[in-house]
DNA sequence: GACCAGGTCCTTG
DNA sequence: CAAGGACATGGT
């Protein structure tokens, strides 16, 4: 489609580089990223990191434990991130499809993006702004994450909102580079909790003109 | 008390 | 295929 949604994608990803510093989003192992990817559906981070640490307390912070755990235990460790029995079913299932396909968490090391993301998809519980999540802020891969956060900010620059159009587009206009990729999302995601409500944005510097 | 939060799945029209 | 509801707790 039309260049001009990539003048506009440039212009945004400009835009925001410019607005923001450097964001250290999203740290911790992978197991813990992949959890906290499923965790955070539908819920503020806050409330993840403190069920991150009620894991780590009783030690089911690994998808080695989690496949072998209690459910109730998960469930009561993840209690204060909503839809507690959704997810805790989700990380069961997640746990045995890693034990399954690829032995463990380094067993998806090598494997390519595209197969590591299909394979995600079929996990019951995960869609695909989990599994891109997964893959990069988990797996260090170039796979673009569109959230909610990304449908209000494009609604006001006038652009497709379709996601899949999205993800395209901003993969074809993003360096092959999963830092650049992380810190794009991540201000995105501060951008629009400052100033995209969610009708419209509100001082928006998003696009200097428009057409 | 109403409304919302870094989704996904299932059911309906 | 779009729209609506279910899942649930915690903060403003």
């Amino acid at each position: 489609m039309s260049g001009s949604s990539s003048i506009k994608i440039k212009s945004l990803i400009r835009t925001l580089n410019r607005w923001s510093g450097e964001i250290g989003w999203w740290p911790g192992n992978t197991d813990e990223v992949m959890i906290g990817a499923i965790l955070t559906q539908q819920t503020r981070w806050e409330n993840v990191d403190r069920a991150l640490g009620n894991l780590k307390k009783r030690g089911l912070n690994s998808f080695d434990a989690i496949l072998t755990a209690d459910i109730q235990d998960i469930e009561d460790a993840i209690r204060c991130t909503g839809f507690f029995r959704v997810k805790a079913k989700r990380l069961k299932s997640l746990a045995l499809y890693v034990k399954d396909a690829y032995g463990s968490i380094g067993g998806m090391s090598d494997i390519p993006t595209g197969q590591l993301r299909s394979g995600l998809l079929n996990v019951p519980g995960i869609g695909e702004e989990t599994a891109d999540s997964i893959l990069c802020y988990g797996f260090f891969r170039t796979s673009f994450v569109i959230d909610a956060y990304t449908d209000r900010m494009v609604r006001c620059i006038g652009i497709t909102e379709n996601r899949q159009e999205l993800k395209h587009l901003f993969e074809m206009n993003l360096p092959k580079d999963n830092h650049v990729y992380r810190q794009t999302h991540a201000h995105i995601v501060e951008y629009a909790k400052k100033f995209c409500a969610k009708k419209r944005c509100s001082d928006c510097i998003l696009v200097s003109s428009n057409e």
